[in-house]
DNA sequence: ATGACTCGCAACGCGAGA
C-alpha cells in the first residue's frame, strides 16, 4: 500500500502537475494540503477519471485538505478535535484498508511574536492529543502531512538562517518530539540515514541551489511501521513547470 | 548580476506562505 503526502500550493494551479503525478507515482493514497479552494471548486471529475476516491475539506482561499484513494474510504473527520471555534480547515482523517490515515495541514505560526505562533502550539497539543486517543487502538495509523516543522538543524540547509522562525523553535520542535516519543515513527528517517528535503523557496533559487527544508513528515503508530518496506522523497514534481513549492514523500507499507 | 516567487482575490496591490 503506497501512501503519499503532497503540498500542492493551490489544487486549481497544480491540477496539471497533480495529474501527472497520479498516472506516474501509482500510489493508493494521496494526502493533499493547502488546497486553497472550497469544496464545491475542488478538481473531484478529473481525479476520480483517474480511478480515485475522493474526500475533502477545503476552504476558501487559504488551507485545506483531503484524502484521494483508489480503495473507498470510511468514517471521515473532517475537523480536529478540541476547539470547536476553529474554522482552519488543516485535518482530514479516514479509513482505508483498515488503516487510519490523517492529511495534516500544521499551521506555519510566523512571525512569532504574533498571535500566530501560540496557535500554532495549540494546535500541535490539539494533535497531540488526537494522536494519543488513535494510537490506544493499536491498529496501523499513518499521520501525513505538512507539519511546518523543521525537527533537526540537519533537516535545513542553513540552519542559521532559520534561527528565530517558527519552524525551528523549541516550543515547535518540542511538540514533534512529543508525538514521536509517544511511540510515533518518523517513516522517511527510520528507513534514510540521509537527509533529503521536502520544500524549496520559490526565491533566490532555492531549487536550483538545493536550498531546502525537510518539514513533510509521514508518522507512523508501531502497527503501521512494522509493514513498512519502502520510503522516498519524489523530486520531480518540484523541477517541473508551473511547479508547488512542496514535493510529494511515500511510503510503502506491507498491507 | 553580488539577483529574479507564487498563490487567490468582485485584485489592479496586498496578505500569506515558510
Amino acid at each position: 500500500m503506497k501512501i503519499a503526502s503532497w503540498n500542492v500550493n493551490s489544487v486549481k494551479a497544480r491540477l496539471p502537475r497533480l495529474i501527472d503525478y497520479l498516472n506516474a507515482s501509482s500510489v493508493d493514497v494521496l494526502c493533499l494540503q493547502e488546497l486553497k479552494t472550497v469544496d464545491e471548486t475542488f478538481p473531484r471529475e478529473e481525479i476520480e477519471a483517474l480511478g480515485y476516491h475522493v474526500e475533502t475539506h477545503g476552504q476558501k482561499t487559504y488551507n485545506g485538505v483531503a484524502i484521494l484513494s483508489k480503495q473507498p474510504m470510511e468514517n471521515v473527520l473532517r475537523r480536529l478535535p478540541g476547539d470547536d471555534s476553529d474554522e482552519q480547515a488543516r485535518y482530514i482523517e479516514a479509513t482505508i484498508n483498515d488503516v487510519r490515515i490523517a492529511s495534516i495541514y500544521l499551521p506555519n505560526g510566523n512571525p512569532i511574536e504574533t498571535e500566530k505562533f501560540p496557535y500554532k502550539l495549540g494546535w500541535m497539543d490539539r494533535l497531540i492529543c488526537q494522536a494519543e486517543k488513535l494510537l490506544d487502538t493499536e491498529t496501523p495509523i499513518v499521520l501525513a502531512g505538512d507539519y511546518n516543522v523543521i525537527p533537526q538543524d540537519e533537516d535545513c540547509y542553513d540552519a542559521k538562517a532559520w534561527d528565530g522562525d517558527a519552524l525551528t523553535q523549541p516550543q515547535s520542535r518540542h511538540r514533534f518530539r512529543q508525538l514521536l516519543n509517544m511511540g510515533y515513527s518518523d517513516a522517511y528517517r527510520s528507513f534514510t540515514p540521509h537527509v533529503n528535503y521536502t520544500y524549496w523557496d520559490y526565491q533566490r533559487g532555492a531549487w536550483q541551489k538545493d536550498n531546502g527544508i525537510r518539514i513533510d513528515h509521514l508518522l507512523l503508530s508501531p502497527q503501521a511501521a512494522d509493514t513498512l518496506t519502502e520510503v522516498g522523497i519524489d523530486k520531480d514534481p518540484r523541477g517541473q513547470e508551473r511547479p508547488s513549492d512542496h514535493t510529494p514523500i511515500w511510503i510503502n507499507l506491507d498491507i
